[in-house]
DNA sequence: TCTTGTCTTCATAATTTCGTAAGAATTATG
DNA sequence: CATAATTCTTACGAAATTATGAAGACAAGA
């Protein structure tokens, strides 16, 4: 079995470098270059597992780079960057990215998200990575939500998300059962440490239900437990 | 279950004294250091959950005592310091920080932030991708405790918990059979020193019983051992 | 610029939970 | 059997948590 091969793009010699210790630690083949163009290049000459893409650079930024990259090949792409909105959008778009990691990261968490997708690119094959695993449909009962195309139908008819309210319901559902504190939601959600995050949460998690629930006041589907947080019900 | 502990390395004394009131307050354990030396010391004969650490120390400073932390263990990191230009640095490179503030900080950002790792550290799920821990769901014959969702069930029907209520049967769960004092449970589940618990808990218990037990003046599932405690039959 | 939709904040209401006291009931002890 | 020790029961007010209504802040697009 071969290492894998990681490409790592960022104008910064430092992060790059950073980088590079943790994935080595991590038994993996680290391949570096400084902006979009150099990478560009690189892959024309070999083959890579996995690219991690900071989204500021010189030359050609990240998102640049991630059309032209994908007009050839899927290898999963993390992206990198130091502002969430940045991120937001990009997710939302339909750039490409596999995953995001804003900065400052913590270093396991990055070495968690590259072997995931490692792991995702490889289970999977090369062909298809993205559409099968994180994008499938998602459904509980009669509400349904599809993370490509942002879309939330409850018993068939279609209802209007928010952004925030999105990606509150979303995380709800791909782990439904499971409960979240206001804390963990928002921490989610707007990848910012809590901080007075009690109402806003609630605010939202109330338009939610207005939207999905037939009853907002009998929740069937976001329901709170008491002390603890907020789940989707199974 | 017991409290966090948290380890606050900075040569002011004024700033060590301000940060321990803050997290006491918040129910973690404090202990603290001087410097970068200091901390190390303390580290080899304590586990601590989070350490919080000042750039600017005589003897070794915050990036030496990180880099020696590193190389043992990967306790989440938070550093403070006064200029926001080393932070930018410091986190993007391989310093190995988790994350930072800069004096002077809000003192709710600070537990905002400090809540937030060490919550990092703690859950588990698909969205941050970190491994799984032990979070089976217990069962004794009809009794059916699943620690994600917080549900109960007996022979199938669904139980309402209270936050307390559940850690105490979460407790007598995990340790079916095993006899637990009422101090015992106190300390575990309030994580504070048991004062005039004796009536507070077996009102719990009580409630608990009326919860899951067909006949609570007869119980079958959480019996009382005369004299000793409590204990979930096996 | 103005409009529109979204997000946040504040004040306040509605609920749920918690701890305590006080007395009843049960079990142990001699 | 009497007494002490321990546990159980009940109920209520205080505290904590969540829900709601409404207004202001903000950003993007027309």
């Amino acid at each position: 079995m071969t290492k894998y091969q990681v490409l790592v793009v960022d104008d910064d010699i430092d992060i790059q470098e950073a980088i590079e210790i943790y994935l080595r630690g991590e038994g993996m083949e680290v391949s570096k270059a400084n902006n979009g163009l150099e990478a560009l290049l690189l892959l024309e000459v070999k083959e890579f597992h996995l690219i991690i893409l900071d989204i500021m650079m010189p030359k050609m930024d990240g998102i640049q780079a991630t059309f032209k990259i994908r007009e050839s090949c899927n290898v999963p792409i993390l992206m990198l960057s130091a502002k969430t909105e940045d991120m937001d959008k990009i997710m939302g778009l339909n750039v490409g990215a596999d995953d995001y990691l804003t900065k400052p990261f913590n270093p396991l968490e990055l070495i968690a998200r590259v072997k995931s997708q490692l792991r995702r690119y490889t289970t999977l094959g090369p062909m298809n990575s993205m559409e099968k695993t994180a994008n499938e449909e998602l459904s509980v009962r009669g509400l349904v939500l599809n993370p490509v195309t942002k879309e939330v139908t409850v018993d068939g008819e279609e209802v209007r998300m928010t952004p925030t309210e999105f990606k509150i319901l979303e995380l709800l559902m791909v782990n439904k059962g499971r409960v979240f504190s206001i804390d963990d939601i928002y921490e989610k959600v707007w990848k910012d440490p809590a901080f007075n995050a009690e109402n806003t949460v609630a605010v939202h998690v109330r338009r939610i239900r207005e939207k999905i629930e037939i009853n907002p006041k009998d929740p069937k589907y976001l329901k709170v437990v008491w002390g603890v947080g907020y789940k989707m019900e199974k």
